[in-house]
DNA sequence: GCCGTTTTCGGCCCGACTGTTTTCAGTCG
């Protein structure tokens, strides 16, 4: 079993734990082991024989390193089916929805029989949350609120999960002899933030006609099929565990391009394109582009061919939502979008003196591997106490270690000295004036959650935004993707006032945050914003999420001209707000 | 549950906020 999975039944069995009340810290053991188990680059089933070396492992003791060898034994481990025959797997569900938390999961369970989100959804419309306690009509609000959110989201996927998905199949059917070229197509492709199914495409010798019948079987023995949906010609479907639906398609190469132009979408940019086709006496489908009157082929092997013969320029995928990219096509303006190479640096990142997982020298190290000119740390600050965060007297020695680091490096790379700084109830930063104006780059972000009127909230961040010290606003929005919504903001207000002091937004690069969406970064581009890119990176392994973001960013029409950290360290900090 | 070694037992990140209370439990990060 691979490592995420291992990972996912400790996860798993922390939180059925933690609905049964147990011992905090043996929870937290679970937790623990479970991301070391998942940020290991050890693959743990090649050494799940020896529980020594499993030991070796910090996070994990003799008791976790038994558990995992149940694991890769039995599939599963004995404390997790234990609890789930006092418990049912769909609370695990129930945990995801905001405000619920492991006591209320196990109140509604002894009190109402309630283990799944469907359950809940009823008890809730049948009136019986209202005997309970700590059960008020703001409290049920929130609950019914968060199924109604969780319901639209689910069956969508990150897309770094997705692409994980889709690179693990890929491998399997490269193994295959004659599958010559596979390329993810549908949202995966334009590089959406989640996905709804995956589309696979695949051309070759193996997929000719005679040939592909025993291609098409290899694809439906792949061994992480849960449910094989669909076998048919040249196409097979089916589930993942998780519930990821991939539809993989084997076609010929005369029909690749017309295939992935199909099958990338959006479904209104090829509506519109199909039209145009039309327009011209053409006809367009998956298998190629044709002539109306006697159906004789025109284009079909490469995207570029049916583009051309349309009279367009090739489309980046990332715009294909006919907003307005057919046009500029025709008229040869579509924008040079920016491209993962142009990103210089990275300017949010934790270390292990807070939350984070590596030293500065390792976070600077991996940066330049990545060939950055420069980065910023940017730790918690005290106000989020789980992190360790620090207070002005810590703030000020980091910085001094961080320039101590730069100087270690030779010259190699610029380290930024800075913090992501807390707003607090009053909008007030959780840092001094004194010390803020020792850091390089201050970053302010609202961790708390604040359930208040959107007046109210949007005034929090506005004040903090006009602190002078304030450089960039980073989590704009607040959002987790399919987590809980965003926080109830005037984003225009905030954006429109970020471009009046020259406070940059931050684009948080990472799946599962993505603060900025499409639609928001062309707002902020529209109001004047300056745009950074950043990952948040708590790890080195994190900094390649950067090209998710990148995707973003592409998606909004954005240029390198927009975005404030393509341009060199010195340009980048002269272009921020200048200090006091 | 793990860890450390003043090693076999005691410590293990905690403050802000909300909603429901009338002093605090639960959730979040």
């Amino acid at each position: 079993m691979d490592n995420r999975s291992i990972a996912q039944l400790l996860f798993e069995t922390a939180d059925l734990l933690e609905i049964s009340a147990a011992d905090p810290f043996r929870i937290r053991s679970y937790r623990r082991a479970a991301e070391a188990v998942e940020s290991s680059t050890i693959q743990l089933s090649e050494i799940a024989h020896d529980a020594k070396k499993l030991q070796e492992i910090p996070g994990i003791g003799k008791s976790m390193a038994a558990n995992i060898q149940d694991i890769e034994k039995t599939g599963t481990l004995p404390l997790r089916e234990e609890l789930l025959t006092k418990y049912r797997p769909g609370m695990l569900d129930l945990l995801r929805l905001p405000g619920m938390g492991p006591k209320s999961v196990a109140l509604f369970w002894e009190a109402l029989q309630v283990s799944s989100i469907a359950e809940l959804e009823t008890a809730i419309a049948e009136g019986k949350l209202a005997s309970l306690p700590r059960m008020g009509t703001k409290q049920i609000e929130k609950l019914r609120k968060g199924i109604e959110d969780y319901k639209k989201n689910s069956g969508r996927f990150l897309i770094d999960d997705a692409e994980i998905a889709a690179e693990k199949l890929i491998a399997y059917l490269r193994a295959f002899d004659g599958m010559d070229v596979i390329t993810p197509a549908g949202s995966l492709r334009r590089g959406r933030e989640t996905v709804g199914d995956l589309d696979i495409l695949v051309t070759g010798r193996a997929c000719t006609e005679g040939k592909v019948q025993s291609a098409v079987e290899y694809t439906a023995a792949y061994p992480l099929i849960v449910d094989l949906i669909a076998k048919g010609q040249n196409k097979v479907s089916f589930r993942l565990r998780g519930g990821l639906q991939i539809d993989v398609r084997l076609l010929p190469e005369n029909s690749y391009g017309a295939a992935l132009q199909y099958f990338t979408g959006s479904k209104m940019h090829n509506v519109a394109i199909r039209q145009r086709a039309l327009k011209r006496g053409y006809t367009l489908s998956e298998y190629s582009l044709a002539r109306v009157d006697d159906g004789s082929f025109v284009a079909g092997a490469t995207e570029e061919e049916i583009y051309a013969a349309l009279g367009l320029d090739w489309i980046p995928p990332e715009l294909r939502e006919n907003n307005g990219e057919i046009e500029a096509a025709e008229q040869h303006r579509l924008p040079a979008l920016i491209e993962l190479k142009d990103i210089r640096g990275d300017v949010h990142m934790h270390t292990n003196v807070t939350d984070g997982k590596n030293t500065i020298r390792e976070m600077a190290e991996a940066a330049l591997a990545r060939g950055y000119e420069y980065l910023a740390i940017t730790d918690h600050t005290k106000n989020l106490a789980m992190t360790f965060g620090l207070d002005d007297e810590r703030t000020i020695e980091h910085a001094r270690h961080i320039r101590e680091v730069e100087k270690e490096m030779g010259g190699r790379i610029r380290i930024f000295a800075g913090m992501e700084v807390d707003i607090l109830a009053n909008g007030q930063l959780d840092l001094a004036d004194e010390t803020l104006a020792q850091l390089d780059v201050v970053i302010v972000s609202v961790h708390s959650l604040f359930n208040m009127p959107e007046e109210e909230m949007t005034a929090r961040i506005l004040r903090a935004v006009e602190n002078p010290y304030t450089r960039i606003l980073g989590h704009a929005t607040g959002r987790l993707l399919l987590r809980r919504e965003a926080y109830k903001l005037n984003l225009p207000q905030i954006l429109r006032r970020c471009a009046e002091l020259g406070v940059a937004v931050e684009h948080n690069a990472y799946p599962d945050r993505l603060d900025l969406c499409d639609r928001d970064l062309r707002l902020a581009r529209e109001l004047g914003c300056k745009i950074v890119i950043n990952t948040d990176s708590h790890h080195t392994s994190h900094m390649e999420k950067i090209r998710y973001g990148v995707s973003q960013l592409r998606r909004a029409w954005l240029t390198r001209n927009d975005v404030l950290n393509t341009r060199p360290a010195n340009d980048f900090l002269a272009a921020l707000r200048p200090k006091p």
